[in-house]
DNA sequence: TCTGGAAGTAAAGCATGCTTGTCTAAATGA
DNA sequence: TCATTTAGACAAGCATGCTTTACTTCCAGA
């Protein structure tokens, strides 16, 4: 009792209030593991796994080239290769020569990739509705006008990620 | 042109504008990353990984049981006393025998655990008074209210887990 | 007092998501 | 033209974080 660890702890009782950092984080991964049930239990047979997650926002409607992609997602040309495979398959995306490049090719998003991302924003948007009933509208709009100010600045703390 | 498909990208092109629960995940995905960064480039020996992360909330002060900790982190005690074995070795956490079964043991912070968690909530607060310092306070204080009500819905939406 | 179940450990295995290294074909530029 | 670089594919490997299976020790109820 009254030993340097026990005051530690109980300062670290204290320190368990949540700041809205670390609010931020335990909500984010609870509203992602419950997109991710939800679009998984979609009656679809397509998976949604995150590492196809990390690269739909960088594939470019007119097409994205592989090398493209991984800088932009930070990752190896083969790693976005492999990811790349998977969708395929899926058939959510389809490989097309480049007219500009023979070496290279573009990556874009069928009829069913593009079906498919409106079922997953579909779901992202019926969640925040369901939110917005529960916690009120005023709450969700500032949710989202303090996260678009902030998330400009987060970016702004990113290393510039050298080589790969 | 006009074709179903090109309409499609054309819609997929407009959904592009994040939604709040878009900007959510991204956000905490950026601050996950220099929060980790920023650990990792502590000077300190020690490496913080997620899966330590993930159970340090579940470890309670007064020393928990890897069964427990399993529970409520919706893992197998496997997985569980796995991580805690590094954490041990690392010194950030020890096993004492439970007074009240002497089959189970308890899982508490070591002095050294403790400064460690020290050290990781003020590299979050750090952050969080830098996004203050750019976006201002009170979209931070916003943020914090709006998290704060949302958090508990999300919670609510937990599968109940059943057994493990 | 046993008998079933729970706590923890041990070992093996597996899914995921990367990496590095190597190769071919094509572009690029001196 | 020829050397270098670049795009992509292919293969192997590895780190992480789990799981399943099997065991020992101990508790607890019939």
């Amino acid at each position: 009792m009254g030993s340097v660890k026990t005051r530690q702890l109980e300062r670290l009782a204290e320190a368990k209030q949540a700041s809205a950092a670390q609010l931020l984080l335990k909500c984010a991964r609870l509203l992602n593991e419950e997109a991710m049930r939800r679009v998984n239990a979609g009656g679809r047979g397509l998976v949604m796994r995150p590492a196809h997650a990390a690269l739909i926002p960088h594939i470019e409607f007119e097409g994205s080239r592989i090398t493209d992609i991984a800088g932009r997602a930070g990752v190896t040309k083969q790693a976005v290769g492999q990811v790349v495979d998977e969708m395929e398959q899926e058939g959510l995306v389809e490989r097309l020569p480049d007219p500009h490049d023979r070496r290279a090719k573009l990556v874009r998003f069928t009829g069913r990739g593009a079906e498919a991302i409106f079922y997953g924003l579909s779901v992202l948007g019926e969640i925040e509705r369901e939110l917005e009933r529960e916690v009120g509208r005023t709450h969700v709009r500032a949710l989202s006008a303090a996260l678009s100010a902030i998330l400009p600045v987060l970016e702004g703390m990113q290393p510039s990620d050298e080589q790969r």
